[in-house]
RNA sequence: CGCGGGGUAGAGCAGUUGGUAGCUCGUCGGGCUCAUAACCCGGAGGUCGCAGGUUCAAGUCCUGUCCCCGCAACCA
């Protein structure tokens, strides 16, 4: 290894344990991973920290269903997490979990902190609270007004909390924004700036509603709430105001927080707002990376579409995988997620341009020089651009790396590969291989072959490392730890004895992959026909529905809200009775496609306004989490339903 | 309605400070046989959402407009 570079301190989000990851969340990791590499293989100190973010209500009430505690709840969770990290092989250098002892006892510290600076009181959180879930829930968060665990009504409620006075880091964060480039991509910068600029309202940080938290030190009614205990994690896992804070003063500040685009505004707001309460300095840089999409919308548990990595892994292998999220998306960009293109991916780039590339060039060493490495002998054109083509790449890589273009950087070395495969058409070494007289030249393809591959196996190690090591078997390499200044020259083989193995990335049948991975993901859906009853709601009396009167309705008008985006607003005729209703369904259906249909309308509902606009009564549709479907039917409007 | 992002070849995307419109896949044609039916070369295909404006010059800057998509205080 060279001479160190200083440190370099990256993480990923702590994950939130409430089920198994998917790959949104492996792509994230998959990124940190291949930048903590890449910085390692260059030189630098590298401290590379992922977790899990345990606490929490959602938790709480998960568990309790399981009938199992909390702690034994996400133990068996985060197993699996680190299981999948380990198959993976992420080089983290730590794992927090925000139920240890050392992050837990740091925590406190850092609210006595906070709170003796003066900036956590004590006040009044005021929310919509639902009583059965014992709830806060905010406005945006409501379903159809109601609390959207139980879909019960939630009413105005207040309870006792710790506030953070995030108010007054106002100014401090938009000067933060606009003057530096803490916050990339710039779009999401935008986006906070105007956030910000609504104006920040203090930080509640306590609840009383639930007990799966750290206690608030000061108070045992209370426990701290989510983001005052998970992003402490980049520092309490280094040791802040633990006996020990070496690690802290090595590494910190932090070089870059990798976050997904969700959670952008606590690393970008809260967060630095925390330091400098604390007095600390700032991370380097937040980066929210986009999200992979599936065709038809976002991937969510719920929904049961989640993309398991698992199951690609024991397929295609890590590196393919690896290969595919970094070389496909767009650092800050979302991104769909198809079968199709990945497997495409995976056949294209890694079988038929760096598999078979190394395969013709092994196979050829073996025939034409007794499978030994032979030194180069002359030199024309040709051979000078392969040559600058291989030993320019590398500084092309950490460029695009410099900037977490990891699919530039991938394209940069796969213009090498690219190079390399016409280097051989060009070359004709067959024909070469018929004349004695063109040994020389022989000689010296086959030697440019191999040194351009050697540099193609340093330059993915930080993406593909065991595909690296693979081809620096075949290629006699084993001998030699891998280097990074060494893709910097050329002319470093001479005699290695290249063994031809088998294929790197076998080239797979995408039409049989394609059906193959559809029944598999299908089987994760649908558990055979077991009857697996279904998640409802509590039970409710006869009497309960009966004081609701359903009514078939017909649509005669329908236009959209001029107010809101997602709501329409029709006329409906119920026998003698024509009422206006407005309902949210502008993102599923047009007005045009509503007129006319005859549908099922809870018609004693209570008048409401919504955005202005008075409706009576609500039309049901049919959810499936995702996407309203319209219930019809062919009844005659004003009957009841029952 | 508020804030933000985007509309570029059949599909998916790049396009830095304005200067001949690019990449991958697909498609059509050709070459080669070392190789994983892989590899290499060439062609076709775009009035850069629309309408104005600034400029010698606009995908790029300005104004207006249409359409998609995010965010709106716990989804990687």
């Amino acid at each position: 290894m060279t001479e160190k570079k200083g440190t370099y301190y990256i993480s990923t989000p702590i994950y939130y344990p409430s089920s198994n990851l998917h790959i949104g969340h492996t792509y994230c990791t998959v990124m940190a991973d291949a930048m903590a590499r890449f910085k390692r293989l260059s030189g630098y100190d590298v401290m590379f920290l992922t977790g899990t973010d345990e606490h929490g209500q959602k938790i709480q009430t998960i568990a309790e269903e399981k009938g199992v505690t909390p702690q034994a709840y996400v133990d068996g969770v985060v197993a699996g997490i680190k299981d999948l990290w380990a198959t993976m092989e992420i080089s983290y250098d730590d794992f927090i979990r925000t139920t240890e002892d050392r992050h837990v006892e740091r925590v406190q510290a850092i609210f006595n902190k906070m709170y003796e600076k003066g900036d956590i009181y004590k006040g009044e959180y005021e929310g919509l609270y639902c009583t059965p879930c014992e709830s806060f829930w905010t406005e945006s968060q409501l379903v159809d007004g109601c609390c959207p665990d139980c879909g019960r009504p939630v009413q105005p409620a207040k309870e006792e909390a710790y506030f953070f006075k995030l108010s007054n880091y106002q100014d401090k964060l938009i000067d933060l924004l606009e003057n530096t480039n803490f916050l990339e991509p710039e779009s999401r910068r935008n986006e906070m700036l105007g956030f910000i600029r609504q104006g920040l309202e203090d930080l509640c940080i306590s609840r009383s509603t639930f007990d799966w938290g750290i206690q608030v030190p000061i108070d045992e009614k209370h426990v701290i709430y989510v983001w005052l205990d998970a992003l402490s994690n980049y520092i309490t896992a280094l040791g802040y105001a633990s006996e020990d804070p070496s690690k802290f003063e090595h590494y910190w500040p932090a070089n870059v927080h990798l976050v997904g685009k969700e959670i952008v505004r606590f690393h970008s707001i809260i967060w630095p707002a925390m330091l400098m309460s604390l007095d600390l300095p700032l991370p380097k840089q937040v980066l929210g990376h986009g999200w992979l999409l599936l065709e038809g919308g976002k991937m969510s548990k719920s929904k049961g579409n989640v993309v398991d990595p698992v199951k690609l892994i024991e397929r295609y292998g890590i590196d393919a995988l690896k290969y595919f999220l970094l070389r496909e998306y767009t650092f800050g960009q979302d991104g769909i997620f198809t079968n199709e293109v990945m497997l495409k991916r995976m056949n294209y780039d890694l079988a038929n341009d760096l598999g078979n590339l190394v395969s013709r060039t092994a196979s050829m060493i073996e025939k034409y020089n007794g499978g030994f490495v032979p030194e180069a002998k002359t030199e024309d054109e040709i051979d000078q651009d392969l040559k600058a083509v291989a030993t320019g790449a590398a500084a092309k890589v950490e460029a695009q790396m410099d900037k977490f273009a990891f699919n530039m950087a991938l394209e940069e070395i796969w213009v090498l590969v690219r190079r390399a495969n016409k280097y051989i058409d060009e070359k004709m070494p067959w024909v070469l291989a018929k004349d004695e007289a063109k040994k020389d030249e022989l000689d010296t393809c086959m030697h440019n072959l191999a040194e351009a591959i050697r540099i193609i196996s340093i330059l993915i190690y930080p993406f593909m490392h065991t595909t690296s090591d693979k081809i620096r078997k075949q290629m006699g390499l084993w001998y030699a730890d891998v280097v990074w200044e060494d893709a910097f020259t050329f002319d470093m083989m001479q005699g290695e004895q290249v063994k031809k193995g088998e294929a790197i990335f076998p080239r797979l049948d995408i039409e049989k992959e394609l059906v193959a991975l559809e029944e598999m993901q299908n089987a994760g859906k649908e558990p055979a026909e077991e009857n697996i009853p279904l998640e409802l709601k509590a039970p409710i009396e006869f009497d309960d529905f009966d004081k609701i009167d359903l009514r078939v309705g017909l649509i005669e008008k329908a236009e959209k809200h001029p107010k809101a985006d997602k709501l329409l607003i029709f006329q409906v005729k119920m026998g003698t009775e024509r009422r206006q209703i407005v309902s949210g369904v502008a993102e599923h259906y047009k007005p045009e496609e509503m007129v006319g249909k005859k549908v099922i309308v809870v018609a004693n509902l209570k008048p409401r306004k919504l955005r202005g606009e008075e409706s009576k009564g609500m039309i049901l549709f049919a959810d499936n989490g995702e996407k309203l479907e319209i219930v019809t039917t062919d009844a005659p409007d004003g009957e009841s339903v029952s």
